[in-house]
DNA sequence: GATGAATGAGGTTTCATTCAT
DNA sequence: CATGAATGAAACCTCATTCAT
């Protein structure tokens, strides 16, 4: 009986609740195949199935779709890399190395799920205010997380200012993978990854 | 610029060419402040002093005042990375991480000045084929100097891949450069380039 | 209504009136506050509390809606004026300029009750030729009165033409109440209610 | 050189001024005969013999062209009703209800050019605040000039509050003339506007 | 050569009304 | 009967590019 917005719909039958799960899935689809631009709305509905009036009851406009395709990449690249690190064995004789190296596979492995959609956000982040501070916050839980296990090895890891370290190491993990992940290299990803387990482990453990 | 010349034709090949270069710098501004597709043809025209019609006299379409902005910014950009180069002392005597906390330093510079246009850059790279292509030169220039330098120091320099290691340590360098002259960081970019020059250090040389 | 009657029929009725009064009620609301094309039928429904499929159960589209808060709109300011008109004194002691003056009065204060539909009412029946049908009624129904008192008072009243004085009298009246209710006006009403009085009062009476 | 505004153009050539008189006529011939709500930019443009796209070189929005037009029409509309009024012999000797009804002719012919113009204003008056405000201005005009006449006759005119008996006198008219010039009146024109002259002439010079 | 007027496809969004559940 | 999801035409506006003057 009330629609909080007036303009968008919340889903209140099985029927909507489809729908929409069918318009963000077909929207982020097409963002990763066609980038966000390129994409129009009448396009994310047909290919929804749906009519560009439906579309506009569940969505207020095109990037309130991306927001919600983002928060569902946001939340199924964390369970994955949740995931990977729950594997990890932690204790202290384990070989540093190992550990890293293990982190940066998963890393990897997730990334290649939505390799489009990660590129669209890359772009998005940079041109919308918006998305970057959702990003931001995403960014800052990955910083945290990586914090977190500096300081949980506090006693083995040797750095001057860990809270620094811990977004430096974060930046270029995430920049190397990346690079693996979508650049098309002249070089082999393997080589890229031993080297930047290398550089990680020296640093934070010689 | 062949002033010896017959007075009569150079006059308008010099006009030619400041206007060439007037709309190239209006361009650069506004494309630095608003963003490639925020900014118009008609826009550019007006800011360089010309119209319309002479732009597409002097370039074929929007992107292509985009790629001779970008030749102009790698130019300078590369001159003044150069000329930070030049200055270093590079004889085995000097502090490793004095050079490496140099260089980070004179990228830091090198970026500020042209800080909109960076982002509009990376923007573009993503989103265009074209300007991908001719950034994927300028940036494996960047790793071959690096790779230079790493060879140069052969005897020194302790990683087991000196190929990887150059676009690890570029790649990782460029991305915590970037996140200290772009973000909004909490912390401070001091504390940022004293870790990533003592990681880039322990890890090419202990 | 006939509550004398079987019960389990009438509830069901009861509701169905009650249901079509809210949605009057609502619409008459929404109309006056902000306009006909600027309500939506989804807003209507929402404010009666009701769903958009019962809308159009009760009112075949949007227009039929508005017909009927118009019809309510009529005799509400019929009754009113109506119960005006009543407290006059018309025995021809009476002075007459009293007459007219508390005349004005009425049909000042019944306006005033629902400015914001009236409003709105001025547009529609410009714009729709159904509408300005319904309201020509209306007004005839107006003239009618006014020609009725005029002829009432025939011995007194001093025009050469009653049938087209009733309407001149009539439409100036109309005219400046609606300038005293709906104007921001510079000049204070009571000025301009005391010259209409004036005008109408040495036209018909001198 | 310099647009003042980047957004809609200042005519600078001959055809420029061409085009954007032939918009404002062919909109004013729409607006007119299918109501402003009823006409699209894209018929404008169409009717106008131009593009869409340089239908909003001239014009920010539809709204704008109908500004115009108002412009245009009150500029019309003004010019005829001084043309007419110069015909007037004022001096003290004329019968004052010849004057008067001079007076209504001019105003009747003057409204029976742009019929279908005066309905749209009058609705556009009602709906959107900007044109009311454009029109308060012109009403103003009209409720001065009439000021005027009654000062200027001052010792003959018999009225308690001359600005008060200005602003009746004008709308009584104003209205009076619309019901003549727009309405399907039953009664004769002739019936309404000699009854007009009648209440006016009693009222001000009795 | 230079100018600036003209083009028009293409994208976003709204809402009265219908109809499956 | 009530619900609210779905429809889709139709309106507005932008801008890279061309071309007459």
């Amino acid at each position: 009986m009330k629609d909080t917005d007036d303009k968008t719909r919340t889903p209140q039958q099985d029927r909507s609740i489809k729908t929409k799960q069918a318009i963000v899935t077909a929207a982020m689809e097409l963002f990763s195949n066609k980038g966000y631009h390129q994409t129009n709305t009448k396009q994310i509905a047909a290919a929804a199935g749906v009519s560009t009036g439906s579309f506009y009851s569940y969505f207020t406009d095109k990037k309130a779709v991306f927001i919600e395709v983002l928060k569902y990449y946001n939340e199924a690249l964390l369970s994955r890399v949740d995931a990977s690190l729950a594997e990890i064995n932690f204790d202290n004789n384990s070989d540093k190395k190992a550990v890293i190296s293990h982190l940066v596979d998963s890393l990897i492995l997730s990334h290649q799920v939505y390799t489009g959609f990660h590129k669209e956000l890359s772009i998005m982040q940079l041109s919308d205010d918006e998305i970057k501070r959702l990003m931001d916050e995403q960014y800052n839980v990955g910083r945290q997380i990586t914090l977190g296990y500096l300081q949980l090895d506090k006693e083995e890891v040797n750095v001057a200012d860990v809270e620094a370290a811990a977004i430096v190491v974060f930046e270029s993990v995430s920049t190397i993978v990346d690079a693996i992940v979508f650049s098309s290299r002249s070089i082999a990803a393997e080589r890229l990854k031993s080297e930047l387990v290398n550089m990680i482990a020296k640093y934070l453990y010689d």
